[in-house]
DNA sequence: TTAAAACCTCAACCCAAGTTGAGGTAAAGC
DNA sequence: GCTTTACCTCAACTTGGGTTGAGGTTTTAA
């Protein structure tokens, strides 16, 4: 099998990317290539599984900064195999699991709460479901209770 | 009922956001204000509801382009009602569906397509849910069908 | 051999959804 | 009356995920 003889070109155009978008991930530490006696990127097969799964990723919602976490956790001294590559989709699984489910919870939320105008900040379940909690800091401030009884 | 006489200062305390957000929504056209002969904001307590609303919008996912758009449907002429409400929040809700259909669809796919290495833009199933295909453009191109073979 | 196509680097720019800071005015509390 | 707090505007900055363009080199095809 030729080793390291892709092109960015052939790359891109094979992935349905743009070459700005392979410089971008190299420079991100995503991928990496090899150069030619001209100073052009040459690519081992290798790189076009990881683009796939970069794609793959993005389109369920992890950002490349995680990716890249998550690459680092691949063998460095070998091609990864099978069952490295399904380790990491099976995290990224557990993760898309658990946003269905908060994304169901908004949903079933949403019209009660926008439709019977609960929406408080302090009592409106749609702005309670567990795993927001954490992230809302000191969050919203209740004023009192005279105004919290003035909402429209 | 007090009609504009909400500062600034007590709408964000009020709904757990920055004054500098308060001014960004209203400069994007999605909140109103009058001001007092000081030259400062004055709120009705509609606009409560309203931040109420983005914010629950935006959890969900939508753009604050999408929720103007939405705020554009409403009355201008009057408070809008429950029933005006519970119509923008059925659309969102819609929308919901759809992701969260699609979100499984990607979940189910995971594991199986970045484990196997099936992952080919043209033929792998997480590449092709129905709703991405319009988005792709003219798309990723299919070389030729031993490179497409000499994947690794 | 020469023109075209592909490639290189680097800096600047794009979008969304705001935040930060400077320099100045208004309102509130003691 | 004075000080502190709240507010004003405007411009510049931030992050993520890239794209665009200038100016120059390498590879490929006729």
């Amino acid at each position: 099998m030729a080793d390291a003889n892709w092109s960015v070109g052939k790359v891109a155009k094979r992935c349905g990317i743009n070459i700005s978008a392979l410089h971008f991930y190299e420079q991100q530490g995503l991928i990496q290539s090899s150069r030619n006696t001209g100073n052009q990127r040459r690519y081992k097969p290798e790189v076009l599984r990881r683009i796939s799964v970069i794609k793959a990723a993005q389109k369920v919602g992890v950002s490349l900064d995680e990716i890249k976490q998550a690459f680092e956790s691949l063998p460095n001294n070998r091609t990864p195999t099978v069952e490295d590559w399904q380790q990491l989709s099976k995290n990224w699984q557990r993760m898309l699991d658990g946003r269905i489910a908060y994304l169901q919870t908004l949903r079933n939320n949403l019209s009660g709460c926008i439709g019977c105008g609960c929406l408080s900040m302090t009592s409106c379940p749609l702005y309670n479901p567990d795993d927001q909690l954490a992230e809302l800091g000191s969050g919203p401030v209740l004023l009192d209770q005279a105004e919290e009884n003035a909402r429209l």
